[in-house]
RNA sequence: GCCGCCUUAGCUCAGUUGGUUAGAGCGCUAGAUUGUGGAUCUAGAGGUCGGUGGUUCGAAUCUACCAGGCGGUACCA
């Protein structure tokens, strides 16, 4: 039996002008991360399940989510689902060679075993930049004016993103406050609640209050378990959140008294209040960077201060519907990841970009930054037994660095013309018996071509006008491509 | 994982109360046009109607299960 020529069911195929459009934004995202002094590093797509931590609880076997196999001497290998798992594997294997602070930048392709959706791949492109060694938080700081400009460096506008931040020492201080031990090893109840707050943007202050509170029931149906909280501590939770202001220093002002008498809320606050400064100082409190308490992030290795990048305008997919692409960006603070393998704190903190969702984001925009590029001069076959001169004329214009190529197949000229129309050629190179007697080429402008066809409606006349076609001698043919070609980049 | 909706040609979709050989537009290929991508006209290729059972004299149509897709929700360490 043949197999199904079919793509596996989350992952996708990536055709030239998006790929292109990708490494233009990669290109930015690495210039902007080198200028801030990080260096580059590169890290494998496996490493071992236990590295990345992701056995299953109570089982010999790898989470469900990753995607694992086992090596010839049966020990677990896994994809790697993020890249800071493996920089903390990197940092801990280093550690004593290593400068500190440690800031490096990473990109690459990392994998999920989840439920795809829409823009929800099982593979996908982050690019992370973390800081290693440092509690300052003039660190997270300067992680978040990376993200900004970042974000303006892929061309998004200041105004149509923004970078929010909170700190997870606050958020505990006002579970301390509801009776919640942050601290307590069965903080399955913490977590919940985190991601009740999560979700914040997507169901509204209801939605929350009932996962807080009993639970809720979706449009579908479907019932979802709460975190069991008495009214009042909801309350309390939502004031929390709702607590943002115009002004960062607002913010602060407001949050202050629901934190006031705990210990861990009180560094957070602190710590927060020393970020706005330096927010403020380097000017990126006009609207880049703002506090914002109902920022949570769903994971639970954050420590201190979290930051999401989101995008301000509106997506709207093919019909029309606004699209939730969710942050396109992420990071915090995270003091215990290197901990795990040495035993010995490292504080650490950073920010990762979803490459792939912001890319998706941006076509819907159509606002890729590549412009659609153009193919390569098309030099075509008229006489088989000429193909040596075909060939040449190739090669003198790759030799002038012109994109070029012979026609390869073996189809008639009619052919050969909706090929390169195919191909995105700007012009075809004609050399026929006629014109090598004369010691000329046919240059033909497609994209000119196409423009004068539009006005032309009758066939007869469409071929013998020959739109666009220039007659010029064989020693001119590199300068002649040359000039079409700057005329349609510009 | 759970809930709901959907699946007919490469794409977008028609298809009567279940009734002969399942259609259209676009796209594709070829010709009209001995050496010119467009336009026009003509012709052609392309379908086990998502799969497998069931009901029926007869199923694209009804039904059960499965797969895939979409949406919601959960999970996302």
């Amino acid at each position: 039996m043949r197999p199904a020529a079919r793509l596996p069911k989350g992952f996708r195929d990536i055709e030239a002008a998006e790929l292109r459009a990708t490494q233009a934004m990669l290109a930015a995202i690495r210039e902007t991360y080198e200028r801030y002094g990080f260096e580059p590093l590169e890290t494998p797509a496996f490493e071992y399940t236990d590295a990345l931590g992701k056995f299953l609880p109570d089982a010999d076997r790898p989470n469900a989510g990753v995607f694992s196999l086992q090596d010839e001497d049966e020990q677990w290998l896994s994809l790697r689902y993020d890249l800071t798992a493996p920089l903390a594997r990197f940092v801990a294997e280093n550690y004593d060679r290593l400068p500190k602070p440690f800031r490096r930048f990473a990109t690459g392709t990392v994998w999920r075993n989840e439920k795809p959706g829409p823009g929800r791949f099982r593979q996908f492109t982050q690019f992370d930049a973390d800081t290693v060694g440092t509690e300052s938080v003039a660190a997270d700081t300067e992680i978040c004016m990376l993200a900004a400009d970042t974000m303006e460096a892929i061309g998004i506008k200041r105004g149509e993103y923004q970078i929010r931040v909170n700190n997870r020492k606050v958020l505990d201080g006002v579970l301390e406050g509801i009776g919640i031990d942050p601290a307590d090893p069965e903080g399955e109840r913490r977590l919940t609640i985190l991601r009740a707050v999560d979700k914040l943007d997507r169901l509204g202050a209801e939605g929350v209050a009932l996962l807080l509170g009993p639970g809720r029931k979706d449009e579908s149906g479907d019932f979802t378990a709460g975190a069991g909280l008495e009214q009042n501590a909801i309350e309390k939770v939502l004031a929390f959140v709702a607590s943002g202001a115009a002004t960062g220093d607002a913010t602060l002002d407001a949050i202050a008294p629901l934190v006031a008498n705990s210990e861990s809320g009180t560094k957070g606050l602190e710590e927060l209040r020393e970020m706005q400064s330096l927010i403020s100082a380097a000017g990126y409190d006009d609207g880049r960077i703002r506090i914002d308490p109902s920022i949570v992030r769903g994971l639970d290795y954050y420590t201190g201060p979290v930051f999401e990048a989101e995008l301000t305008f509106e997506v709207t997919d093919d019909d029309g519907r606004p699209v939730r692409f969710g942050s396109v960006g992420g990071g915090g603070r995270y003091d215990d990841l290197v901990a795990r393998f040495t035993g010995k704190s490292v504080p650490a903190t950073g920010f990762s970009i979803g490459v792939s969702r912001l890319q998706a984001a941006l076509a819907r925009l159509d606002r890729q930054s590549a412009a659609a590029t153009l193919g390569p001069a098309i030099v075509l076959v008229m006489d088989r037994a000429e193909l040596p001169r075909y060939q040449r004329m190739a090669n003198d214009l790759r030799n002038a660095g012109v994109r070029a190529e012979m026609y390869l197949g073996t189809s008639g000229m009619k052919a050969q013309m909706k090929y390169a129309d195919k191909r995105g050629a700007p012009c075809v190179i004609i050399q026929g018996s006629n014109e090598r007697d004369e010691g000329v080429v046919q240059i033909k402008d497609l994209i000119e071509g196409a423009k004068a066809a539009q006005s032309i409606a009758d066939n007869k006349e469409w071929k013998e006008s020959r739109p666009a076609q220039v007659s010029v001698p064989e020693g001119d043919l590199v300068e002649e491509v040359k000039k079409i070609i700057a005329r349609h980049q510009g």
